[in-house]
Formats: structure tokens, C-alpha cells, sequence
DNA sequence: CGGGTTTGACCTGCGC
DNA sequence: GCGCAGGTCAAACCCG
């Protein structure tokens, strides 16, 4: 397997699962789920990578079989003062004061203007919550996978340790504010890491061929830690070709050949996906762990 | 001209 | 409290 090495542990601690209570899996079912994945995949895409979570993941929240990243302690901790300390509030007040000075128009007016707007807003109670984030890696020499949605692009930034960029993405849709950070794996260049960080409120401008494809299924199943897995309809090749996958991944691979290429029935009759997740499926509507697995 | 990208400045939160 | 790194903003620029 290429790309950064992960064991079990780290991987279900980081992952972005959200899981049903009564369905959760134990922290071993997840382990070892986690494990499998990782022993497995020796493919294109090759895994979940942890997806970090800015408080969880740094302040190593402990895991609970109903862990969900979208609730650290760190945006649950009450910030009722937005300001820091007593000596940056003293600045920001004389900001405040020149701000007056210089009046409307100017570089500080705009800049105070801006951190007020956002006091407002944290008074209002719309305090900055991190959606659930997962991420995966695909080897490809394009950067921006074409996942069906459409993406603008607000930032990029140096990574550490890292000779490559992070780009910010943001989903165009009107008040879908569903976003991706996208960068190369610093150890393997041809790797592209995409994180995704909330969920759509719209369907993919792309059509999206699966629901009227033969090939798979939906169906309900009680596996453990998935309430849901995909199902190939007609027996254990259901998916019997290139052209086939591809449609049953909803067209989230722009070029199947370019992140496809070691695809050979037969393939696997079921595929899972965690439950409830919502985000994963989302993204990719039809396309399992398993699918990544064993393309 | 509208929509997307680039890029430097700024903000935020965590670790020390 | 400070420094650092990640994340975001927004003006300038680019392109069809």
C-alpha cells in the first residue's frame, strides 16, 4: 500500500463516522474493521484516512463507541468572551479608536468592521462549527477529483513538512456550504489526499446514472457496525466492468481508467458502507468501502 | 462582465 | 502569554 502508513487505532481514533446507537460498534469491531481496511487495501484509492479534526484530533479526545467528530469539547466548551486575553482586547479597542479616526474606507475600518461582524454573529449564538470531515486518498495526477459537484477554490496554503500546497475548496451551491481541502501526500507524490467537511443540501449538478443501473442495489443489512450495505444485484459480478463501476460510482470518477486501472472480475457481491453517515454517501453516493477496497 | 483562481493578510486555536 | 500552523478572507487578477 502506498501513502502514509496508519494503524488500526490511529485510524478509527481520527475517522469520521458517525455511528447510530444502537448500531455502534465496539471500539475492538471498529479496530479491527479499521485493520482490515488498511491490510486490504492495495489499491488506487487506498483508505479512510483519519480525518483530523481540529480540537478532537489534537486534543485527543477520548473514543466513545458513539463518537462523532462534529462535537468536540472545543466547540462545546463555552467561549461566552471572544476575546483571548485582557492585553489583545486593549489592542483591538485602540484599533478601534484609529478605526474612528481614519473613518470608512480605510484598510483598519474594513479590518474592525470584519471582526465585529463576527463578534455579532458569535453573540447570536453562531458560534463556528466544524461539520464531520472525512478524507481518502487517491492516486491520480490531477489534483481536483471530479466528484460531480462543483467547487470554488478560496485558499491555499504551504503544509508543513509537506513541499506541496493544501487547496480550499468550497461547494458553489447556493447555501451549501460543503468544503474540501485537497493536497498531495508529501511521501507520495502521485497520492492526492481529499478531505470533505460537511454535507450537501442539493443533489449533484451531474447526473447521476445509478438509479436506473441494473448492477447495484441498495439493501438493508445488519452487519455489525453497518446498517447498510450496497449490494450487487446479480450475484457476485454484478459489476463486470469498467464502464459499469464507474456508473455505479454516480460518476464520481471523472476517467475511471485513470484511478481504476487493476480493476478484474470477479468482484465482490457486497459492499459496505458505514452507517448513517450521510457525508460519505453523499460524496460518494455509491461507491462503498469495499469498492475502494478492491478496485 | 461574471465567475473562478491566486495570494498575502488576517484570524483562530493549540501546544509549550 | 507567545509562537506557530491551519484555516479563511478578500482584493487583484485571469479567462471565457
Amino acid at each position: 500500500m502506498s501513502g502514509r502508513e496508519v494503524d488500526g487505532d490511529e485510524l478509527s481514533r481520527h475517522c469520521d463516522f458517525s455511528f447510530h446507537d444502537d448500531l455502534s460498534p465496539t471500539h475492538r469491531e471498529r479496530h479491527d474493521f479499521m485493520r482490515e481496511f488498511l491490510d486490504e487495501s492495495t489499491l488506487t484509492m487506498d483508505y479512510l484516512l483519519p480525518a483530523r479534526d481540529h480540537g478532537a484530533a489534537r486534543a485527543s479526545t477520548p473514543v466513545t463507541p458513539n463518537f462523532s467528530m462534529s462535537s468536540t469539547s472545543a466547540e462545546l466548551g463555552g467561549e461566552e468572551d471572544s476575546w483571548p486575553c485582557s492585553k489583545k482586547k486593549e489592542k483591538m479597542e485602540e484599533e478601534e479608536e484609529e478605526e474612528e479616526k481614519h473613518g470608512e474606507g480605510s484598510e483598519l475600518f474594513k479590518k474592525v468592521s470584519r471582526r465585529i461582524n463576527r463578534q455579532a454573529k458569535q453573540k447570536l449564538g453562531e458560534k463556528r462549527q466544524r461539520e464531520p470531515r472525512f478524507a481518502f486518498m487517491t492516486k491520480s495526477k490531477v489534483d481536483n477529483l471530479e466528484d460531480g459537484y462543483r467547487w470554488r477554490k478560496y485558499g491555499q496554503k504551504a503544509v508543513k513538512n509537506s513541499g506541496y500546497p493544501r487547496s480550499y475548496y468550497r461547494c458553489t451551491a447556493q447555501k451549501c456550504n460543503v468544503k474540501k481541502m485537497v493536497e498531495r501526500c508529501h511521501r507520495d507524490p502521485t497520492t492526492v489526499i481529499t478531505t470533505y467537511e460537511g454535507k450537501h443540501n442539493h443533489h449533484s449538478p451531474a447526473v447521476n446514472p445509478i438509479r436506473s443501473s441494473p448492477a447495484v442495489a441498495l439493501a438493508p443489512a445488519n452487519f455489525g457496525h453497518f446498517d447498510h450495505r450496497v449490494m450487487c444485484s446479480s450475484g457476485n459480478s454484478g459489476i463486470n466492468d469498467m464502464h459499469q463501476l464507474y456508473t455505479a460510482c454516480g460518476g464520481f470518477l471523472s476517467n475511471p481508467s485513470t484511478y481504476l486501472p487493476s480493476l478484474t472480475p470477479p468482484y465482490l457481491p457486497q459492499l459496505q458502507v458505514p452507517a448513517d453517515h450521510g457525508l460519505l454517501q453523499d460524496i460518494l453516493p455509491r461507491m462503498s468501502h469495499s469498492d475502494i477496497k478492491r478496485l
